[in-house]
DNA sequence: TTAGATGTTCTGCTCGACAGACTATCGTGT
DNA sequence: ACACGATAGTCTGTCGAGCAGAACATCTAA
């Protein structure tokens, strides 16, 4: 016999959806800031994180190193972030926000603190705090290190 | 002055390195599967939703209708699906699994559920129930109807 | 100093996704 | 019965995002 589960239980179908959902408000908030949520990502990245060669930032990001230069290069045409030499290694850039990209963000921060609401509407605000912790702590752990775990592979009983 | 916010409590980033992690785990799971992750809830709605017509379970998934045509294409190609007419409207098909696809559906339920426990690992079982309803409460609500009611425009406090 | 590893950038390419057109069919109104 | 617009599915063409791979500068360790 098949099994009873449904499409809505699948975790992978709840997460592409919320995920899609957010992605599209963010973008309507975010429109016109290059590089789009992704570069409001960078732009909160660099403005908190210590250590931010662009290397770290992409990996943080879950973005190609390739990708994070042009988004860079955009950020950085439009007045927002600035490449610094490392002063511990000069092959690395540190990106720091200027002064425009730190008003820039700030108004960001605030649209997007209403959008997500919107996206978490069907919650309470408690629920939604929940959830945003449930994430955070998922989120939170090393790829790399959570895919070296080995996945369990006795899979050797029925339906 | 700058708001103290850092990239992890950021929703867009959590939910990214989120699904982007189940996307990946998922994706060796259903290795050679036509159609990825994506063809597997293609199966699983295929399997459990009633009215199975080619445009409903593009809307369901989130995808362009042209994708799903040759997301069919290749699941029924692989002998997985069936094009069966729409008894009632004669231009629409029913997509129905074969017997093949409720086996290796049946398969992929189990590997799946693995792998998902994996990715949702720190936390514990409960939390990771908590996770997902709230994740499949917010999904749920039609995408449409989401961005109908308006965002909240008032947008005129400081940082 | 040399050899290999690492940070960044550039080039070229591939593949997925969307727009738009097209066919077949539905449903409605007259 | 007919005509019209709307809808389901398919097909074609195109575009752009993102990756692999190479090149270059620099670091680190032997």
């Amino acid at each position: 016999m098949t099994t009873p589960q449904r499409v809505e239980s699948d975790l992978g179908w709840a997460l592409g959806r919320v995920a899609r959902a957010h992605l599209r408000v963010a973008q309507e908030q975010v429109a016109g800031l290059p590089g789009g949520p992704r570069g409001y990502q960078v732009l909160v990245a660099a403005a908190r994180e210590e250590s931010s060669t662009q290397l770290a930032l992409a990996q943080k990001l879950g973005v190609d190193r390739t990708v994070m230069t042009y988004l860079i290069d955009e950020l950085q045409a439009a007045g927002l972030v600035e490449r610094r030499p490392d002063p511990a290694d000069r092959r690395a850039r540190r990106v720091v926000l200027t002064e425009a990209g730190g008003a820039r963000l700030c108004d960001l921060e605030r649209r997007l603190r209403e959008a997500e609401q919107h996206v978490l509407a069907p919650l309470t605000p408690e629920e939604q705090d929940v959830l945003r912790a449930l994430l955070r702590r998922v989120a939170e752990v090393d790829p790399d290190t959570a895919s070296a775990c080995e996945v369990a592979r006795d899979l050797a009983q029925e339906c």
